[in-house]
DNA sequence: GTCTATATCCGGATAGAC
DNA sequence: GTCTATCCGGATATAGAC
């Protein structure tokens, strides 16, 4: 019975958190991190104000949060590339999964994007750590590509943000990419056509050629 | 002397309002538009908030005044371009700008990004009517490019939104790529480098090589 | 765990003296 | 044109009843 009811807590808990995380990242993503309100997420979240104190100690608390979410869903892409992949195969993959993160999660990316804009002053650490290293292995990997002959000489760190550039593009300014394109949302169909373009555009110029199967 | 006071009144009116404007920029960079107080802007434009009022009536005022600082000197990139036009020298042109503009006023690209980010609250009706148009006219005029086999078929639109979302990349985002690069800041060499990246990966991209003069 | 009521402070905006 | 003093709504955060 007891442990029945932990159960039940539990979920609850784990319920209304999610509630909240989500909300906060739509309140964030409209008004930033100063401009959103507690009441604000609150209120989407259908909950009084002083739950989400209860939850989330105070407001930092609740974005670190939010972005500890993203940085997490972020963090799984293109986990496996060494010197003997395929960089044809490696850089089609790690294009197609950015793209296809900007379209089910735009919202994290555009809180990554806004923060980043601020200087990035809830994010330094992880830019400063994780993600230096990150690019610096992966550059590596590029390096020993071009040194094997397998893909045109081009700088691997430009060329990673380049990628980053190009596919959070269409996630964080999809009202002007829509608003452009005449679209009311994107759709599997603009997305996959997005992708080949990017791919197409960025395989060409590091004088490669898509590969067999992705 | 009634006109010279009249000079001097005027003068000292510019300059406060360049400084409330500068000052703006500043603020509403690190904090947004709702996270950025009056007070804020007075303190570092170093004038009572009130003054602040009465030059700008009101916040919104004086983030439109910011915003429209912003899109002058966006319009005038790239303004002539046309059929008989080399491919090359233009994109090329471009790039070239685009990135110039980046490392000359990034907060300009900044709040700009932020803006579009949110949803453009202040600035749909830009979006959906002058710089529609803008792709628009580019586009065209690259299709004919193609027609005349001057250049790979890429999509133009696309190639256009490539184009912005890398230059602006190294603005909106330096805070990152400084970081990972491990440098303070921007310098000449640094932006040069950049720009023969993108020149580079985007000439390529549409089977073009660099022009003989830029 | 939940929610009402409230303390405390900061926001935009303006009145009115200089 | 400039600036002090002030209004008032809304912000974060918490105390304490349920």
């Amino acid at each position: 019975m007891t442990s029945n009811k932990k159960y039940k807590v539990g979920a609850i808990r784990e319920r209304n958190s999610d509630r909240i995380l989500i909300a906060a990242e739509e309140e964030f993503v409209l008004h930033g991190f100063k401009g959103t309100s507690m009441q604000s997420i609150a209120d989407r979240a259908e909950l009084p104000k002083a739950n989400i104190h209860y939850y989330f100690k105070n407001k930092t608390n609740l974005y670190q949060a939010v972005l500890e979410n993203i940085m997490t869903a972020w963090n799984e892409v293109l986990a496996d590339m060494n010197e003997d992949s395929d960089p044809a195969t490696v850089l089609t993959k790690f294009i197609h999964s950015k793209m296809q993160l900007s379209y089910t999660n735009p919202n994290g990316s555009k809180i990554f994007a806004m923060e980043i804009i601020q200087g990035a002053p809830h994010l330094r650490e992880y830019i400063s750590q994780d993600m230096r290293i990150w690019v610096k292995e992966k550059s590596a990997v590029i390096e020993s590509w071009i040194a094997q002959g397998k893909m045109r000489a081009v700088d691997p760190t430009q060329l990673i943000f380049m990628i980053w550039a190009t596919t959070q593009h269409y996630a964080d300014f999809n009202t002007q990419v829509l608003e452009v394109m005449n679209r009311r949302e994107y759709d599997d169909d603009g997305i996959q056509n997005i992708t080949n373009f990017l791919t197409d555009m960025i395989l060409t110029g590091c004088g490669l050629t898509a590969p067999q199967a992705v």
